[in-house]
DNA sequence: GTCTATAGCGGGATAGAC
DNA sequence: GTCTATCCCGCTATAGAC
């Protein structure tokens, strides 16, 4: 159980602090001085809150992994038919994406430096493979009734994640190519969701 | 000048040791002493040949950045017309990320991590504002002939982008979800060329 | 060129006063 | 709860023998 129920406001300081140098810096690269100057304490404070440094690090990544999906997931294990999920996944990752922009690219970072971690979140989840093979039942139903072409769902998957999420990782590097500011470039995302709908239902058509 | 005209046997081992290393471990992660173990030598002889890690990774991230857009920045300066570039973009950096499926998550990481380090790197190099400005000429060229619907060119650059990177990207995630072995997800890349490809053409039709 | 030994520093964690 | 002072380990880099 490395979440906690009630956390006093210090608490939650210090983890958004924590949010915020991790995000910056990555696991090695942040200092816990950095995150205690961050929410304005002394770092022993921070050992006071939480026991280590390996500790605050589980609690924001748990906690910032579970809401990039957590708009997500109750879209992908639901009943309705595909052309509905399609729309609902997107708005979910946009929605979260927007208001967190830079939070991906550490999520994924840490994933790849340790695939070990993610492999213990998932198998103590409720069954994300249970959501997968739902989702992999809408697709084929549609491919049985011959509404849409036939397709793998992990492709179909991979594709709406991509469109959603990569703009959002190569946002410094397509800045710089494109000369795009910041603000720009947000206002360009902010306005891809019927972009991105209808270039995955184009594909889908026969 | 990072980069040596140059190099012995074995300073490039070292050179692929420390690729090895920062890839899998980031900047702060790796230690001198993991680059030396891996290259199978002692840590004060990386000193010798290089001057510091801080050398060592600059020319190291400034090779697997090159080779990353070695292939693709010719296709986009090209004058070839837009249906000729679309494939050839894809191929080129479909072919590198097949060799090479975890250097983008580093490239991208360290990016975020000192954006400034990027933008010095573009201002030394040939321009690349001018290749964009040649590849957005290119999309241009297709609206007014009426051959495409109207679509800004760095949205084309972004989902091209999205469709062949991010897979690579969220690899172990996306392994872990679907339940699928690395050496399957990459036969399923490996494939993704046409897919891509008719995606891209199909969202481009008026 | 390559090694062993070590200097020197930065960072995580703790002791202990208040 | 919050601080100052400090311990101690691990890392980069260098000294100096071979």
């Amino acid at each position: 159980m490395v979440n906690k129920q009630l956390s006093s406001e210090a608490e939650e300081k210090i983890l958004r602090a924590a949010q915020t140098v991790f995000v910056k810096k990555g696991y090695k690269g942040a200092t816990t001085r950095d995150i205690a100057a961050e929410a304005g304490i002394t770092s022993p404070l921070l050992n006071y809150y939480f026991r280590s440094k390996e500790n605050i690090f589980q609690i924001v990544y748990e906690r910032a992994f579970s809401r990039l999906y957590s708009n997500v997931y109750p879209v992908i294990i639901g009943d309705e038919p595909l052309f509905d999920k399609i729309p609902a996944l997107v708005d979910g990752l946009l929605a979260e994406l927007l208001e967190n922009p830079d939070v991906p690219i550490f999520i994924f970072n840490e994933i790849t430096q340790s695939p070990d971690k993610l492999i213990e979140k998932f198998r103590s989840k409720i069954n994300i493979m249970e959501a997968y093979k739902k989702f992999s039942k809408s697709v084929y139903d549609e491919v049985e009734k011959g509404t849409i072409r036939s397709v793998r769902p992990i492709t179909l998957l991979i594709n709406i994640q991509s469109l959603c999420i990569y703009p959002f990782l190569a946002r410094p590097l397509i800045c710089e190519i494109s000369a795009i500011s910041y603000r720009e470039y947000m206002k360009i995302l902010s306005n891809r969701r019927d972009e991105i709908v209808g270039i995955i239902e184009k594909d889908l058509k026969l």
